[in-house]
RNA sequence: GCUCCCUUCGUCUAGUGGUUCAGGACGCCGCCCUCUCACGGCGGUAACAGGGGUUCGAAUCCCCUAGGGAGUGCCA
């Protein structure tokens, strides 16, 4: 049997890191044994589910590549099917209403905890008949009493849950809708899904629906539960840990294939490998090598990652990336180098585009000023006639290659007797306006060398106004 | 309370009874490379939660304790 592999995220929310490495470990379980991936929005809360976070699900999955084969697929689009069953069950006993008020459960869970005694319901309505008027019922699944469900865990392991500590859920609303527990199971069912990969918030739920499989008549699927992912700090992963959504870090000049491979290091690993392609990650992937433990995000590795995919990413696609970073710094790529170019200057000193954007602002757009402190330390009296030299001979370059830039720099210094160093850096301020750049060559080259040269003069007079105060 | 799960450097992890006074990575520190910043290279810091067993031998198996988490919803 080929299999089958589903993500089944409810649209309550946005899309955050937890599901997401769900959602990744789904695709490349089916990716890996040629399988196929389904997508289901679980969006029976109809209060709590809003059209924005489904598009947000999508928008996210589709950005990370998370491309499922079927679906996505709507639980509210189904409610005819879960109906049928519902009938079905009815009427064969494997569910019954039930018409206990909501005040009185409440108040029978408050007396089972004060008394130390399991909290479950007491199955009052089990056997119960008749309507109780006034009151619209719920349906319960009528779960065994006794003997055991054993969840042989991909990941956990084997483990025993006792009927006994079990109640009869509720499978359907006072206002007839179906609940989660419930659509799952039918759900999963009727799509064929082979393996639950989910995360391990629902290792409880887990006999409560081998029952409700069992009650449809068919086996139960291969599950697999995940470990959690806590913030940083070792606590539940939330909004005050920094970024959650993952839009944000797409925002943030994050790749998605970065986001993946620090994703996929959280509870897997293969040897010491610590990078890994989206292929590679396919290739090996298994679950058999998932661990049992929640693992906190980091983000300072998840930044190396990022850089690490960005060194690794060929130019001309890292310039496609980088393209909209660029315009949303409110530069214009066509004034000034080619972003191919710039990508190639700037990818091993950048750990997110949105970074690598900023950080070339200078070769697209002329600056204010330059930054005070680097003029102050590096543009003295004693490197005008150096810098004037430089000025005039990079004018009188026939070919802006960076070649023959380098070659220019270091006749100056080695004319003046200076070491590349004492020069280079007035040069690097003078161009950019700031102590940090890509090597002098590639500077000057991706800046281009009009702009090269009004710099420079600009640098120079103001050395030669600041040699005239101190003379 | 009850049920279930988890526990190796700060963090992600390797490790499935001996070859490990525990390996890799991020971070941090130092050195090297060097026109700056990075990248890269080299080195350093730092862990088997605690206690009992089992065994010739335990990070690895068992039990207990402690700590953390999940569920216990007419949420998913």
């Amino acid at each position: 049997m080929s299999v089958r592999t589903r993500f089944a995220p409810s649209p309550t929310g946005v899309l955050h890191l937890g599901s997401i490495r769900t959602a990744l470990f789904c695709w490349l379980y089916a990716r890996r044994r040629g399988g196929r991936f389904i997508l289901r929005i679980e969006d029976t809360d109809r209060e709590r589910s809003t059209p924005e976070n489904v598009e947000a699900i999508l928008d996210g999955m589709s950005w990370l590549g998370l491309d499922a084969d079927e679906g996505p697929f709507y639980q509210t689009e189904r409610f005819e099917r879960y109906e049928q069953v519902l009938a079905e069950w009815l009427e064969t006993g494997k569910a019954y209403r039930c018409y206990c008020t909501r005040e009185e459960l409440d108040a029978l869970r408050e007396r089972q905890m004060r008394a130390g005694e399991r909290v479950r319901y007491n199955g009052l309505c089990r056997d119960r008949t008749e309507a109780r008027p006034g009151v619209d019922p719920v349906i319960r699944f009528r779960n065994p009493l006794d003997g055991e469900v054993v969840v042989d865990d991909q990941v956990r392991g084997r483990v025993v849950f006792e009927n006994a500590q079990l109640d009869d859920l509720i499978i359907a609303r006072s206002n007839g809708t179906p609940t989660y527990n419930f659509t799952v199971v039918v759900d999963d069912y009727d799509m064929r899904i082979t393996h639950v990969i989910r995360g391990d918030d629902h290792l409880n739920n887990t006999p409560r629906q081998m029952n409700m499989i069992e009650a449809l008549g068919a086996a139960p699927p291969v599950y697999a539960h995940l470990p959690m992912i806590l913030g940083p700090d070792g606590s539940k992963l939330s909004k005050r840990h920094g970024a959650v959504d993952i839009r944000e870090y797409r925002e943030e000049g994050y790749l998605p294939e970065a986001m993946l491979n620090y994703l996929v290091r959280l509870g897997w690993s293969h040897g010491d490998q610590e990078i890994f392609s989206r292929e590679e990650m396919v290739e090996l992937f298994d679950i058999s090598d998932v661990n049992q433990s929640a693992s906190a995000f980091n983000p300072e590795k998840l930044r190396w990652i990022n850089q690490q995919h960005i060194i690794a990413m060929p130019a001309e696609k890292l310039a496609e990336r980088l393209m909209p970073f660029l315009v949303k710094a409110g530069l214009d790529p066509s004034e000034g180098p080619d972003p191919v170019h710039l990508a190639e200057g700037f990818h091993e000193r950048a750990d997110t585009l949105l970074h690598m954007a900023a950080g070339a602002r200078y070769c697209y757009e002329d600056f204010e000023a330059i930054e005070p402190k680097s003029a102050k330390k590096h543009l003295r009296p004693v490197v005008l006639e150096p810098m004037r030299a430089v000025r005039s001979r990079l004018a009188g370059l026939s070919h802006w290659g960076k070649t023959a830039i380098v070659e220019t720099i270091e006749g100056v210094a080695e004319d003046y007797e200076l070491a590349l160093g004492k020069i280079g850096q007035p040069i690097r301020v003078a161009v950019t306006g700031g102590p940090v750049s890509p090597p002098l060559d590639v500077t000057l080259w991706l800046v281009g060398q009009a702009r090269s040269i009004e710099r420079l003069d600009h640098a120079i007079e103001l050395i030669a106004q600041r040699a005239g105060q101190t003379r």
